[in-house]
RNA sequence: GUGUUCGUAGCUCAGUUGGAUAGAGCAACGGCCUUCUAAGCCGUGGGUCGGGGGUUCGAAUCCCUUCGAGCACACCA
């Protein structure tokens, strides 16, 4: 419909591309002033012209035009009015197509995310948490919009705290208590060695010669190092099951181990890197950003190096067009770092093909999230804890609904996702049980509850066939027709949301949607007598299901029939 | 100190890339269940868009400056 009132003006106007109008045209705050509207501000630049006049002129110009039923001129505002079934048509037919809210753009051309990545040994908190349903949502969001999708998780499985818990291990663990506990013992394994390396920093030696050790496969820290990994492990895939989730790959940073000396010889070859106070570093001076550390004194490799391992590996074995990674803002200069050095290594796609996605600090009641004091949520926790609270309200509400469990689990869940998405990734978040488990007004059980409703009415129109000839003229209420409106954005929802790599963007308009499809529903009946007006209806309640469950798929969330 | 991100209602946040009267949710108060799910809907109150300049026909949005906050600044990731 936009693109046929661009058509119209640049038949009229001289001076604008069809894209220029494109850009220039743009929904009225207040339905009640239009469908689309024109202002003529640049044009009164150009023509000199005052704007209100050339709107009026332009009015004058367009005439009758069949499928516009009037065009009115509010200051320097054109602002049409599209013949409302001609209008409501287009879109319900835009709405019904197979892949609505998708497109092919990606061509099936590949993009790498790198998400998740927790530490091993670590436990599982708050903060992974949004890297990872952050990451999750953006697979969704490129895979509907045709890209091959490969799911990264780049595990921290590789570095000196592997050394610090060997050492502690040694000293102070046993066999037992860690098969018994898990990674929460490594966890207090490692608190302890800190503890004791504030007194006796030799520790600290013994931690990296370990993990020197490990870097030369010496057999015994390489045995613990696999025990410590795999405890790791079940635990986090416990997690990511717990959330829907899977990956491609959870190549870690122990598997670049081997690629980094190529780094090394790489960028020695290209006479880039340089030694400093005994480490070999790549200078970023002229870029003005700290040097880029490769190898430290010990001749070990460091994250940057298997970061830049990675990339080339990817590169090679992937042929990304982009790859994305999704961390903590704190890492911003980091990655700023490690793409200036493989760009200085001659690779130009690496300007506009590695991107970093960074969100905001996650604290807890003000404080920063720390394991040795304690101040910690676990992910599992919060997640538990959310099925949990959904239970209570099933009971409250609803005790005879059928599979509570499975009902309250998506729900549960799908809140949390829900709360991590709905804001910009880059705020800070302040985590607040009370905020999180509050799930009235702009949440994940709304829009799932929005759902539901239309699932329900689905159920009781068990004669409604989809597809079938629709009157277009019965649906004229404005409720309606903001409907579809909210609706038929999604595609350009979608797009947008890739492009600034921003899940909130589905997220709120998934809440739009459903809040316009809740008003509509109090002011129209929809199982009525009349069946060609009930069969108009429930077309929107069926499209409306069809979004509200797409849109909430993209961010990773499942929507339940009932509840 | 340097860089960077941010500052909008009591709280949490949107604001369509510079456009029409700055919008939601939470919290507060008041209404709406004998008909499709009240986890819902409707209404009321609540704003120097951190401050000050500038560009522009027009600024929450762009530029400068200032105040405040978070984060980063090589052998952790």
């Amino acid at each position: 419909m936009k693109s046929k009132i661009v058509e119209l003006l640049e038949k009229n106007i001289e001076s604008l591309s069809a894209s220029d109008i494109e850009a220039l045209i743009e929904i009225p705050p207040n339905p009640e002033l239009g469908d689309f509207a024109f202002p003529c501000f640049r044009l009164a630049k150009e023509m000199k012209k005052a704007p209100n006049i050339i709107a009026s002129d332009l009015l004058e110009i367009i005439g009758n035009i069949d499928f516009i039923d009037h065009i009115d001129v509010k200051g320097a505002y054109l602002n049409f009015f599209i013949k409302k079934d001609t209008f409501v048509k287009s879109m319900i037919d835009a709405a019904s197509t197979l892949n609505f809210g998708g497109s092919d753009i990606g061509n099936n051309q590949t993009i790498c995310i790198d998400y998740s990545s927790p530490n091993v040994a670590k436990n599982f908190h708050v903060g992974h948490l949004r890297t990872t349903i952050i990451g999750n949502s953006l697979y969704k969001i490129y895979s509907k919009l045709g890209y091959k999708v490969n799911r990264i998780n780049h595990l921290g499985d590789w570095g000196t705290q592997f050394g610090k818990l060997i050492v502690a291990y040694k000293a102070w663990g046993s066999k037992e208590t860690v098969e018994q506990d898990g990674v929460s013992e490594l966890m207090k394994l490692y608190v302890r060695f800190h503890d004791e390396a504030d007194k006796n920093p030799e520790l600290m030696d013994e931690a990296r010669a370990w993990f020197t050790k490990m870097e030369h496969g010496d057999a015994e820290a390489l045995k613990i190092w696999q025990w410590f990994k795999d405890i790791s492990l079940i635990e986090y895939k416990r997690t990511y099951e717990l959330l829907g989730m899977d990956f491609d790959y959870f190549t870690g940073e122990s598997f670049y181990q081997d690629k980094t000396q190529g780094i090394v010889d790489m960028l020695t070859n290209a006479n880039l890197l340089v030694e400093s106070e005994g480490a070999n570093i790549v200078s970023l001076d002229d870029y003005d950003m700290a040097p880029c550390l490769i190898t430290k004194k010990d001749g070990s490799s460091i994250y940057a190096t298997r970061d830049l391992a990675a990339i080339f590996y990817r590169k090679e074995n992937y042929d990304f067009v982009k790859c994305i990674y999704v961390t903590g803002q704190e890492q911003k200069l980091h990655f700023a770092q490690v793409f200036k050095v493989v760009e200085l290594l001659g690779n130009e796609w690496a300007t506009n093909q590695l991107i970093h996605v960074p969100y905001g600090l996650v604290s807890l009641e003000g404080a920063k999230l720390s394991t040795r004091s304690g101040n910690i949520i676990y992910a599992e926790d919060i997640l538990l804890e959310s099925i949990s609270k959904i239970k209570q309200i099933i009971e409250e509400k609803n005790p005879d609904l059928p599979d509570k469990e499975n009902t309250a689990k998506k729900i549960g869940v799908g809140a949390i996702l829900f709360n991590d998405l709905y804001n910009q990734r880059i705020k800070d978040v302040s985590f607040k049980w009370d905020k999180v488990l509050n799930f009235d007004g702009e949440t994940g059980p709304y829009v799932q509850y929005t759902y539901a409703r239309c699932s329900s009415i689905m159920r009781t129109v068990t004669d409604f066939v989809e597809g079938i000839d629709i009157d277009y003229s019965l649906i004229t209420d404005s409720d309606s027709v903001d409907l579809l409106k909210e609706i038929s954005r999604f595609p350009k929802v979608v797009l947008t949301a890739s492009e600034k790599y921003e899940p909130s963007i589905v997220a709120r308009f998934a809440v739009d949607v459903a809040q316009a499809f809740n008003k509509f529903y109090n002011t129209n009946r929809i199982n009525v007598e009349d069946k060609s007006l009930r069969d108009a209806r429930v077309t929107l309640v069926s499209i409306t299901r069809k979004v509200l469950k797409e849109s909430l798929a993209l961010l990773g969330i499942d929507c339940p029939e009932q509840m």
